[in-house]
DNA sequence: CTATTTACCTACCATGTCAATAGGTATATA
DNA sequence: TATATACCTATTGACATGGTAGGTAAATAG
């Protein structure tokens, strides 16, 4: 399953996306229309600022906005931001530590398969994409 | 991630296709070429003949065996048999309660595709598949 | 210069799942 | 009768998830 952190991301950056004019949108706002608690809403913004793909602005007027445009993000991205890398086993990590059965292991072929498939699927859509929904026929 | 009930499943079918000839294999003889705890491997043996994939014979002699032609076996099955559905998010699955956003949420398509994408990637793949390294092109 | 609005930070917690283990019971064969 | 096997119930430690509490820093408006 897809985390919260990851869907609560997705839609806040769709949210930004259709909302923020040539404004900063507080916390609050997003939270509100998204049907988020604050609390909670506040540390995936953190991570999002922290990963570059927002930033934010404190004081009066102040709030979030994206860092690019919405054509520029990618779902994958935003996903492996927030909950890391898509890879299905421990061993398709790019550090991953040598595991003997390699040569032998007849599961690698199909994990390996299986990530290249869902990696090029969530690397390929965009958020901008995602709002018009245009997907891969 | 792809949970090590699935992954161990998987490797204990790939290993009874390849070594049961007409015999029940003793889980400890599974357990000790795959490299999987027998106690573990109990847990996940259990699963499977309660989930009729195998079918296990007490006593000398005894063990367990397929109960059907390795291509008769989807991964998709196997998988969603140790671990649960495929669907990423919880309004997909088929006795969701209704969510209150499914009409306006703009996420939702995205999921559903990833949802078909991946339900298709596995169901079509079989078990012999898997051994002879046969996957999508 | 003060009040207010906002982001930002540190810490905590309850629940659940995962991976694995322990110890025993039932059943079949030799 | 002894042995090999599957099968059953319960428990554990570690970790992730989803979420909360309470405070600090900075910007603006008046």
């Amino acid at each position: 399953m897809i985390s919260t952190k990851a869907r609560y991301a997705l839609r806040v950056l769709i949210d930004l996306a259709q909302n923020q004019e040539n404004n900063y949108v507080p916390l609050k706002e997003i939270a509100k229309r998204q049907e988020i608690s604050e609390k909670y809403l506040e540390t995936i913004l953190k991570l999002l600022v922290k990963g570059g793909l927002l930033t934010g602005l404190r004081g009066k007027g102040g709030g979030y906005r994206l860092t690019r445009r919405p054509e520029e993000y990618t779902v994958g991205e935003i996903i492996e931001l927030t909950e890391g890398p898509l890879a299905p086993v421990a061993c398709l990590l790019p550090d991953a530590k040598p595991c003997s059965r390699k040569d032998i292991c007849l599961s690698l072929p199909l994990w390996k398969n299986y990530h290249a498939l869902i990696s090029d699927f969530f690397y390929r859509i965009t958020l901008l994409d995602v709002i018009h929904g245009n997907f891969p026929a």
